[in-house]
DNA sequence: TGTTTAGTTCTGAAGCAACAGAACCAAATA
DNA sequence: TATTTGGTTCTGTTGCTTCAGAACTAAACA
């Protein structure tokens, strides 16, 4: 099997798993490609011809994660285009981010039950809050000791 | 406002957050009503009634709950009925599951690349996978101490 | 100023997810 | 054995998501 064919395979097939991650089936795709391909940079162009997509979708698709911040550019000087690739710190940032906002959540619970009886499960849920923060901590530190190293 | 409009009122809000983490909306109530309600553990008829939702529906999500292992069930001498609650021990363990099948994707990916040639993306790769790992261990960590004591 | 290019926005179609209500089933009770 | 109860499965509807292609825009270039 030709080289671009099992890239393609394999683009599909990580598609797939990334999909499990809550996004649509181009996003999926979009990523995996990115993730694969060598040099991990592409072209607008070269994304919409390597996944046989429209170009709409293929937008839309690569703003969301620019927004998300999962995903930057680089460009070439004499090079109009924008070469789109997975920004793999602001992916990292990202797991910080979706635990301190799950916390908010969890405090949020956890002031609504301050007054409520059940004693044990809210000793849990307070584990849990502990847990999280404890873990955001955790990330906290591994990121700061990378950015020094 | 009465006591159980306000709870009501509550669990659609937190309802719509936890539809954030890829949850559908009927799902997220389910869940924020049994983190909200004192006591946490509701029977099925309650769920159904409280959110007034159809049956199939919360059999759905409920059992969706209980395979993924969020939700548990207690019982009472001399009451066939189940009373769900949220575990909060499976919702821990939840987090090292996605964390270790996310290595796996990793891994999978980075291994793919062996031969490419862009290095620094590779590395950052990497580094990544090594940063997941050890949250792995310290979510793995943190568990055991909290079992012990 | 006219043209090309890179990418965005609009529009409409197709398919799928979410859901309610009804029919159903199996265990417990009478 | 007949009935009730707790919950599941089936079926059809509604509406939203996903997507492609076309029209469009704005910057760069000629």
């Amino acid at each position: 099997m030709k080289d671009e064919a099992i890239l393609k395979d394999k683009v599909e097939k990580l598609g797939v798993s990334i999909e499990k991650y809550g996004r649509t089936p181009i996003e999926g795709r979009v990523f995996a490609y990115l993730l694969l391909s060598d040099p991990p940079y592409r072209s607008f162009a070269d994304i919409v011809e390597f996944l046989n997509a429209g170009k709409s979708s293929v937008s839309n698709a690569v703003n969301m994660y620019l927004k998300e911040g999962t995903l930057t550019y680089r460009t070439f000087s004499g090079d109009r285009k924008r070469y789109f690739m997975i920004d793999v710190d602001g992916w990292k940032k990202g797991f910080e981010k979706s635990m301190s906002s799950f916390n908010l959540l969890l405090e949020d619970v956890l002031e609504f039950r301050a007054e409520s009886k059940s004693k044990e499960f809210n000793d849990d849920l307070r584990q849990l809050h502990e847990f999280q923060t404890h873990l955001s901590d955790e990330i906290r530190k591994t990121i700061d000791k990378w950015n020094k190293s």
